[in-house]
DNA sequence: CGACGTGATGTCAGTTACTGCCATCACTCT
DNA sequence: AGAGTGATGGCAGTAACTGACATCACGTCG
């Protein structure tokens, strides 16, 4: 009857499942068993796929890193830091806003629980240091390096924050020019 | 014999337990019964103490942030969202400062622990989030506010960082408006 | 002075996240 | 056909955390 063992794309399937549920009862309230069955696996095989109950919803992060690197690797040798920096982060802006229903429903689970915020910031934190690492390679000092990485986070946040909060349809990149533009007036002060 | 019941300050003995088991053994190779046990207490008075085994590491941060609050709210009214921030930070890195060597082997502590890295990011995230209120109490219009509360949340991570791993003893509030000026520089690119 | 309430602690049982070890078995390669 | 591989299941074990109830020094009030 059955074609194959298993069906395919367990991970896939991991992910649609728990954030139907961290979406339907709460993250506290799921059951990593739950999540599993509802996925057609055992509880064992999500622990292979996801080092924990949180991470199943951060799964993208990697690629996102990889994307925010190489776009800030790529960046003309000419631009300064912060505009590099700024360029890599409207181009991942522009990723995430193809996904925008996705990318709304996953932050209402996140932005509900205290756990995941953890783990939401240090994926940025991640980020973070991975842009440091690049703008090092760069030629940028530090702290320079650290300080417009971080400054960089600081601004993707505020600004994805008002993308996912918007009623009126925002563009996503253009809210991150516009928060950096924020950004310069205030240190500017 | 015993004059009292139970000794007192079962927090302080937690606190000093938690710290020398973290260091000694590492943070997952230490358990809850483990610190109460060093303490004279149970597992059960632990968790009426701490909502869980990382928290017991930040407790000193409700004061930390009660301290920015209040000195952003002090600051006088002509100064700017930014300096008043950084004199807040200044403030409570002289305060940091006094206690260096628990400073540091706190954070050698967290540092080497991911769960415990995650705990820090919230803090320092709740920390911008209650700068950002105050700023909106001194009239500071929205995204500003927030970006100047994560920019001096940026600037204070570098600046501490710099002086944990610090073997020429420099002054970490000269450290914090270092970072400030390069952030300045940073963002005018 | 004695009963009585209170608060910090102890005891214990239960749930659930997470891990190690071994078994299974469709598919593949030789 | 036989051996190897990889994704999965089953199961037992540890430890974080929670709820319910017991204890008992201390203070208070009648």
């Amino acid at each position: 009857m059955v074609l194959v063992r298993w069906e395919p794309d367990s991970r896939g399937r991991l992910e649609k499942a728990a954030l139907e549920l961290y979406g339907e009862r709460g993250f506290e309230n799921t059951t990593v068993a739950e999540i599993a069955a509802r996925a057609g696996l055992t509880e064992r095989t999500f622990f292979r796929h996801y080092t924990d109950k949180r991470e199943v919803l951060f799964w993208g992060a990697g690629a996102l890193q990889e994307l925010l690197v190489n776009a800030v690797a790529d960046a003309p040798a000419g631009a300064s830091p912060i505009d590099a920096v700024a360029a890599a982060l409207e181009t991942a802006g522009a990723m995430l806003q193809q996904r925008r229903e996705y990318a709304r429903r996953r932050q209402a689970v996140i932005a509900a629980n205290a756990e995941l915020r953890e783990r939401e910031l240090i994926k940025l934190a991640s980020l973070a240091a991975a842009i440091a690492g690049t703008l090092r390679g760069r030629g940028v000092k530090e702290p320079a390096a650290s300080l417009t990485a971080e400054a960089g986070i600081a601004v993707f946040k505020v600004a994805f924050e008002r993308w996912v909060n918007d009623t009126t349809g925002r563009d996503l990149p253009q809210l991150i020019r516009g928060s950096l533009e924020e950004l310069k007036t205030v240190t500017a002060g």
